[in-house]
DNA sequence: GGTAACTGCACT
DNA sequence: GTGCAGTTACCG
């Protein structure tokens, strides 16, 4: 008997394998993990299936170790789906599970504890006792031995105090060490030592010891909670009860649905989902509900716990211990009880047994699609996990995917409105700022802005204030030699973070001290050009922080003080009157004490060399402008731009999706962009002193004219609009086609040729990439 | 990704 | 020849 294996880690190949004759074929069922051996060396990798390829083969097969499990814990089904997702990808089914699996469930760090309390590691047993393994693993079936994974203690090395710090000045490497934790936030060991290199732990200990960093234990977040109350009583709107119907009536016929609910900001949205959780539970199926950020995932699920009694209900993301996210993960395989999972992206990896209904919250925004490693957007993989399992696939937003709308049009997708607030609550009135004509006279702030602002705070209402930049200063120019500082590493200029005098790379990390002088012609005077929130929140502090409270909410200011959750809620407890911030403020969350929303600078978005440029902006405002006017007052939303003829501010001012939707649409015809054409970036780079890539280049750029078929059109390969990023060359290639099949062929094609071609050579395919930097 | 085997090249 | 650095093929 023959066992396909995927392995989870390099060459993460499928290969095959035999059963050992001392031991049951019943406990390699699919599913399951196996150590087996590959080279010299010992790989766990999931069994996929039993081997049903040529009988003659031509290479030696050698015998699986050991199962890890009893039961599986990917059912077939969800074994089929990782096959698809794999042939979407174009990856190995073994990459695809090693890349959305808790990393503990790779590990060999294992151990067979018996009823003595004596451990054996298993890679000693493999190595030095191979023959007692049997003996083991028919002791560990019976009950007699135990299996325990061991997991890397968690804990993060953080700072004591801020700089100064009591070192010589000439202990570069401890100094080195502490400014690293300043700039990033307390770290896990691991990432310190592939940081500086091994010898870093002596300093570590050194530091530890004079009391300068100390050890931190991460979250000990409950896995699942029993939820108390039972279905808090709240009443459906008349809008809410026709989209909860329609929807459990598509549910109770137990086939694959899509649907889309389509209501404004303040809707109501969360009502519909827990009135549908709960059908899913009547209909013995589970349930889950994904959220794009763990912020909104972490008050989602404070909010249906509360619906809920008797049933188990997970909250999972990325961000959870490596501990935490193993026993999630065993435990929602192991589950046969319904259950409610509420968690973002990485959820939907999870083996949930009957999903009856998979949810997909703010459905336009991008962070459902992962822009690294594995790159997918969650809708498709939900999509196949609908498909599979006969579950309603519900996407749920104000400002839908101009793709899903479209496709809601064509019915493919049933379409839900729900066009009231609840409680009948305005939507805001959007103004926006020419700047051409009222250049900003108050920091980054027209006249007219800054006399909001301040009337807004003496009459006690809260203010957001967004702009899409962190740092302080996005540009250092020289005042000598007219140059911004540019990063080292990546063609992009550096940020100007003042509180942590420095400049920041936000693409490679790289930082360096600043004051500093011109790395071109040495001097020393520079001039910040253009705002960030640091310097904003600097602005608004010194113009009215003896009145009022200012709170930064980005991605510098969360690592270091609280949890971005806890930022949220001291502001909307009132703590603070003002919110300076990225779109992080902008998702979701209720501030009913805010009247006034300002948009610093609405253009960011739109000069993206990206065909989503605007589609992205619209969202974006038109999210954050839901922010306002959440209680009892009219809101107010102030947009500042330097491009007032842009198309999109007519449909933003009027809060008129539909009308965007049209107009968008109509562009995106006549350029032949999505929903009309499928469309793919795939990617060449390289370390930029490899004096062969260029060459390499040239001969992929002719080789694509010769494989391109009709059915595709290919531009490119050429530098993306960052050319260098962490000492890579990166030339890309768009590839536009009717389907994504003709787009898959061909890039299959240059991968099998180019991917294994030199090892300094990485390509990389992005199908619908949202990220074209 | 790890690694054994293989290549070319400078130097005894 | 030999020591090495850089490259290549392959893992069942």
């Amino acid at each position: 008997m023959l066992l396909d294996v995927a392995l989870l880690e390099p060459p993460y190949k499928t290969y095959t394998y035999k059963i050992p004759s001392y031991l049951e074929s019943s406990i390699f069922s699919p599913g399951t993990r196996a150590v087996v051996p590959v080279k010299n060396r010992f790989i766990v990798g999931i069994i996929l299936k039993n081997y049903k390829g040529p009988e003659v083969l031509h290479f030696e097969i050698k015998e699986v170790l050991m199962p890890l499990e009893k039961k599986p814990l990917y059912s077939p089904a969800h074994l089929e789906v990782i096959e698809e997702i794999s042939k979407h990808l174009l990856v190995e089914p073994g990459q695809i599970i090693s890349l959305s699996i808790p990393s503990a469930f790779k590990s060999l760090k294992l151990y067979f504890h018996d009823k003595q309390g004596k451990k054996y590691s298993i890679k000693n047993v493999l190595k030095n006792d191979p023959e007692s393994l049997t003996t083991f693993i028919i002791k560990w079936i019976s009950g007699d031995v135990e299996l325990i994974t061991s997991h890397k203690k968690h804990s993060l090395l953080e700072l004591n105090s801020p700089p100064p710090w009591p070192i010589r000045p000439n202990a570069r490497v401890q100094l080195n060490l502490l400014e690293y934790l300043y700039i990033n936030g307390p770290q896990p060991k691991s990432s310190l030592t592939h940081h500086f290199g091994k010898n870093i732990t002596q300093t570590i200990s050194t530091l530890l010891k004079k009391g300068l960093i100390r050890e931190k234990q991460v979250d000990k977040t409950p896995k699942f909670i029993l939820s108390q109350k039972f279905c808090q009583k709240l009443i459906p709107t008349e809008e809410q009860k026709n989209a909860i119907s329609s929807l459990t009536q598509r549910m109770e016929q137990g086939v694959f649905n899509i649907a889309l609910l389509y209501g404004v900001t303040g809707s109501g949205k969360t009502l519909v989902y827990a009135n549908l959780i709960k059908k899913a539970l009547e209909l013995n199926k589970s349930a889950l509900l994904l959220l794009p950020e763990v912020a909104l995932a972490e008050g989602v699920y404070r909010e249906i716990k509360s619906f809920f009694s008797n049933v188990p209900i997970y909250f999972y993301h990325g961000y959870l211990s490596p501990a935490y996210r193993y026993e999630i993960f065993k435990e929602i395989s192991r589950q046969d009880q319904n259950l409610i999972v509420i968690g973002t992206r990485s959820s939907i990896f999870l083996p949930i047994k009957r999903p009856g209904i998979i949810i997909i919250d703010e459905e336009h925004d991008s962070s459902y699609k992962q822009e690294e490693r594995l790159r997918y957007h969650v809708r498709d993989v939900a999509y196949l996990l609908a498909k599979r399992f006969n579950s309603l696939l519900l996407f749920g937003s104000a400002t839908p995917d101009v793709r899903t709308f479209y496709a809601s049009k064509n019915k493919d997708i049933l379409l839900l409105k729900m066009k009231k607030r609840v409680g009948e609550r305005k939507l805001p009135n959007i103004k926006l700022i020419n700047l051409n004509e009222q250049p900003p006279k108050f920091g980054p702030f027209s006249e007219e802005v800054f006399r909001e602002i301040k009337s807004t705070i003496d009459e006690g209402d809260q203010i957001i204030i967004l702009l899409n930049r962190r740092g302080f200063s996005p540009l250092m120019w020289c005042t000598s030699c007219k140059e911004v500082v540019k990063c080292s590493n990546c063609s992009v200029s550096m940020t100007y973070h003042k509180k942590m005098e420095r400049l920041i790379c936000h693409y490679c990390g790289l930082s360096i001290p600043f004051p500093t002088t011109c790395p071109i012609c040495g001097s020393c005077s520079f001039i910040p050009l253009d705002h960030g929130t640091e310097q904003v929140e600097e602005f608004v502090n010194t113009s009215f922080g003896n009145k009022c409270s200012i709170l930064r909410l980005d991605r510098d200011s969360y690592k270091k003080e609280k949890n971005e959750e806890d930022i949220l809620l001291s502001f909307a407890k009132g703590h603070y009157q003002i919110l300076v911030g990225t779109q992080m403020c902008s998702k979701g969350h209720n501030f009913p004490k805010v009247t006034l929303v300002v948009v610093v600078n609405g253009d960011i978005g739109l000069n993206l060399p990206d065909y989503r440029a605007t589609e992205r902006t619209f969202q974006l405002l038109l999210q954050v402008a839901g922010r306002s006017g959440r209680g009892e007052k009219q809101g107010r939303v102030y947009i500042q731009t330097r491009n007032p003829n842009h198309y999109c501010w007519q449909y933003i001012l009027k809060n008129d999706y539909d009308g965007f939707f049209s107009h968008e649409l109509e562009l995106r015809r006549q350029r032949r962009y999505p929903p009309f054409v499928k469309l793919a970036l795939m990617r060449f780079q390289f370390n930029r002193n490899w004096p062969q890539g260029e060459k390499i280049i040239s001969e992929i750029k002719k080789d694509i004219r010769n494989i391109s078929s009709k059915s595709i059109r290919v531009l490119g390969p050429a530098p993306a609009p960052i050319f260098i990023m962490n000492n890579q060359k990166r030339y890309q290639c768009l590839i536009k086609a009717e389907k994504w099949s003709p787009i898959r062929e061909f890039a299959f094609k240059i991968m099998e040729k180019y991917s294994n071609i030199s090892k300094k050579l990485k390509v990389i395919l992005d199908l619908d990439p949202y990220q074209m930097l």
